[in-house]
DNA sequence: TCTCTACGGTCATCA
DNA sequence: TCTCTACGGTCATCA
């Protein structure tokens, strides 16, 4: 709720804001922009905050039970969180930076530092085929050590038997991007590469 | 998973029993049958156990894991209906049956003895507007006395200013309704009316 | 702080 | 143990 909102407020965020669903928000006006992402895809809907406070109090009654709502939404997407299922034998496991490997646990058969670290974001539906690969999306600490993610990846790839790769995107039409910034990331994938390299391990650069 | 499924395993049935989508489940061969709900309605999809059970063991592996991923499921279900909100003060409250009254508690305004039987099913993103009714679906205990949940229904009413309404549906065309059972349900809805009449409160009869 | 779709899960409504 | 739709919420994908 800044001052840079003064185009318009884009619909997906406009939505989440205002507790409004697709409908709601179809009888609004909108002016169109660029989509920031790619020029080319599906334009950005800017919605005026008037009208949607306008909207949103008429649905709830006034901008306090509004309010009153988006606690209660957030607090459910919360707890609802922390119910996701634990960590199981077949999962996509996704690790944060830096710690020390200690002792083999339970779940993944990570050690507690690393194993504290993973969280299960989906227990794909299809046991993976015979011949799968463990991929490590590295999207953040862009070296092969002192990578927690790194570890859990190979020890998981290690427990099935299976390959493990490594890939980085690079992106390029995010909206902060710009050379410096995408010079110092490829800079740093380089020293990646190396080290990675020397233990075997692919690092595959993809810029999409 | 009964003798009785020759037919075959209506459609919703199917796709909960096995963890399927309406696109998984739309590549498979239906044999439609009567709405058993309404003759007239969109018609009953039957779909064969066997091949259910092979699109599956496809998607999922194996049988096992199948009773996996439902396991999984039902637990998420169980937890996050644990999650939902608790009582709060404009809700729509539904109550199961025979208590007494006692002293008065937080959240509706309930006796323990009635607030622990009460659960909100919904909360309602909309205030109530003024002028509204409180509106007791009398689904059981169809009688004025003994029926905590008109207890509650009398309470939320009063705390509000509204009126209060009781409604009870006769369901005449659900698959086990017969001319026994329903003149039982009519002498028992006609005691009630007279009972809450005496009171004031009007109990409309639905026949849908 | 981009948009669209598909997916579970839940629910009210309808025939 | 009926079917369809709408709704949040989540997510991967795409432009």
């Amino acid at each position: 709720m800044s001052k840079s909102r003064k185009d318009g407020i884009p619909k997906t965020y406009a939505k989440i804001q205002f507790c409004l669903s697709d409908r709601d928000v179809e009888s609004l006006t909108a002016t169109e922009k660029k989509n920031p992402y790619s020029p080319k895809g599906p334009a950005m809907k800017l919605y005026k905050r008037e009208e949607l406070e306008r909207l949103a109090v008429r649905k709830f009654g006034s901008l306090e039970k509004l309010e009153e709502e988006r606690q209660r939404r957030q607090e459910r997407r919360n707890s609802v969180a922390k119910t996701r299922p634990e960590l199981d034998s077949f999962s996509v496991a996704k690790a944060a930076s830096h710690a020390e490997a200690g002792d083999p646990d339970a779940g993944l058969g990570l050690p507690p530092l690393l194993s504290e670290r993973v969280r299960v974001v989906r227990s794909p539906a299809r046991e993976p085929a015979p011949g799968s690969l463990v991929l490590y999306w590295m999207k953040a600490a862009l070296r092969g050590h002192h990578n927690p993610a790194l570890d859990a990846a190979r020890r998981e790839a290690a427990k099935r038997g299976a390959e493990l790769a490594v890939a980085a995107p690079v992106l390029l039409d995010c909206p902060h991007a710009n050379a410096r910034r995408v010079k110092f990331v490829l800079e740093g994938l380089r020293d990646a590469q190396r080290e990675l390299g020397a233990a075997g391990v692919d690092l595959l650069v993809h810029v999409p």
